[in-house]
DNA sequence: ACACTATATCTTCCCGGGAAGATATAGTCT
DNA sequence: AGACTATATCTTCCCGGGAAGATATAGTGT
């Protein structure tokens, strides 16, 4: 036997740093580090799937976003910057390379001469509905294993931790 | 009453799709979703931490990987890439940084031409011991209301997810 | 020893996003 | 109306990392 296989890797360096540093309590890498690992990995899967769209992740995240809003599919950039997470010069970055692309429209605002408004194309709205499908697909895919009494068990520890990490109020949106 | 003080901002979404996408089970998102959402706002508070250190987190992560490697503190560019799980290109880069700051030092390996040693100096050593003791302070506030129990739960639930996710013989490692 | 392949690191170029400032328009107060 | 402040978006510059190629050295087979 050279290795124990029931050990991932956040136990092995918790194990190195148990030798390295013996007086610190490393406990919380057991939940933290295999948090990002998991969200890592799930991000590079999901990213994927994005790219056999053409599409960034940013630039999924707009279209769903813009599609969520239901007909006619409309939202201002500062919106879109709510609910994607992102500084609005990122909103207006992914906005230039989606309407480059045929797949959004932006034109001014009727109401507020300093507001925007972007909205899906047709193309658009095509797309983000394969697109949005197969990503469900490839989420369900990857909560795989679990069991759906683990899922649930999971689905409910995480919301009541991000509950605290997240100050009600806090009107940041969420990746999709 | 103009909002349900209960629902998180992933669940909003959810309800958005289930109007939007009647035909789409988004269930998944609800695990999820609320994985990256708190994934990134961990990222968040421990790159704060960092700062208060002058580093960047890949820069606190190279710094840790000398650190656990204990006596001399040394590892090749390569090693280093494999456990902070990045390209070579982005170790070269890190350790120019740190190497810039005094924190490490690089030279030739006598064993290999083409290999190079890094190496923490005693400044590095000190500063990644009070770092990470703060990171780990840090880490334990930030799971803060979670029983221990809960957290244990939740551990375990993500120990087997993640084992799922990386597929055995997976040698890459870990955010610390 | 020579040719060929493999490996370790570094270099170059690119990409996406953040921060801060620039610009244009709204709103408010007098 | 005029001045001042607030707001929405966009622009500019920067930073960190990825991908692919360049370079130098090892290893291998003949």
């Amino acid at each position: 036997m050279t290795e124990d296989h029931t050990e991932d890797h956040v136990a092995r360096i918790q194990a190195e740093w148990r030798v390295a540093r013996p007086d610190l309590d490393v406990a919380p890498q057991g939940v933290i580090g295999r948090l990002h690992r998991i969200a890592s990995h799930l991000t590079g899967e999901l990213t994927l799937l994005y790219a056999k769209y053409g599409l960034t992740e940013g630039e999924f995240d707009v279209l769903a976003a813009l599609r969520r809003a239901g007909t006619p599919y409309e939202r201002a950039p500062g919106e879109i910057a709510l609910h994607t997470m992102v500084t609005t010069g990122a909103v207006t970055k992914r906005v230039d390379r989606l309407e480059e692309a045929g797949l959004v429209h932006r034109r001014r605002s009727d109401a507020d001469g300093r507001g925007r408004v972007v909205r899906l194309t047709p193309a658009g709205r095509r797309l983000i509905d394969k697109a949005f499908a197969a990503h469900m697909t490839n989420e369900r895919r990857l909560l795989g294993t679990l069991s759906p009494a683990q899922a649930d068990q999971l689905e409910e520890l995480l919301t009541s931790w991000l509950a605290d990490l997240e100050p009600p109020g806090d009107t940041r949106a969420v990746r999709e």
